[in-house]
DNA sequence: TCGCCGATGTTCT
DNA sequence: GAACATCGGCGAT
């Protein structure tokens, strides 16, 4: 996708379609460097994660279920789902309707609404607020309550880049027993908002 | 900086 | 029962 194809500020619903209507490998770079807001708190998303609905580390790998429906809704909507019992994470859905896929949003730089998302976290120290799936989710407000809900609107905000981001660093994803072999994790090589070191 | 471990709830076998 | 796309605290290095 070229830089004119792209919105400078929030983003129709076409072009944000068409955007994540992409594989999510593809997808997972070039959200790299763009900004995210939910609510009155965000960032710039420093790491991503890709899952495809044939890959055995993915939640779609089973098909449909109760628990996953929205992992298999429009693109440019969230799944959120909880994790460990504990923590929630969010996904931007991808590709064509109903394909499965999707990228996990692992880290960002927070930049907008510090104070709120200290208080939220209850840490103070910058790097610590959103340098993982779980944290971020907590800093920004994020529950299940934003499940399925298209991102082209409020609370949600995200601002693409005019053009893919440079420097991007690739692993293998991160806390899963299946599909290790496959480096879908990405990461601004140079930031220091990321959850872990790359390998 | 690293590795271990417990907490915790939903889903699937 | 087991597995799980995690986190924070702890002690060892």
């Amino acid at each position: 996708m070229r830089g004119e194809t792209r919105p400078g500020l929030g983003g129709s619903a076409k072009i944000l379609t068409a955007f994540f209507q992409r594989d999510p490998a593809t997808v997972a770079r070039e959200l790299l460097g763009t900004f995210l807001a939910v609510g009155d708190t965000g960032g710039i998303i420093t790491e991503t994660e890709a899952y495809r609905p044939d890959d055995p580390a993915s939640h779609a790998y089973r098909g449909e279920t109760a628990g996953n429906r929205a992992l298999f809704g429009k693109p440019a909507t969230a799944y959120i789902y909880r994790s460990y019992g504990i923590h929630w994470c969010l996904n931007f859905v991808c590709g064509k309707t109903q394909t499965g896929s999707a990228v996990l949003i692992r880290a960002l730089e927070p930049t907008v609404g510090l104070e709120r998302m200290r208080k939220r976290r209850g840490v103070d120290e910058i790097r610590l607020l959103c340098s993982g799936p779980g944290k971020l989710t907590k800093a920004l407000g994020i529950t299940n309550a934003l499940n399925g809900k298209p991102l082209n609107e409020p609370p949600f905000l995200l601002k693409l880049q005019p053009h893919p981001p440079e420097d991007i660093i690739v692993g293998p994803r991160i806390g899963i027993t299946r599909g290790i072999e496959t480096p879908w994790r990405f990461g601004l090589r140079t930031s220091r908002f990321l959850s872990r070191r790359f390998l």
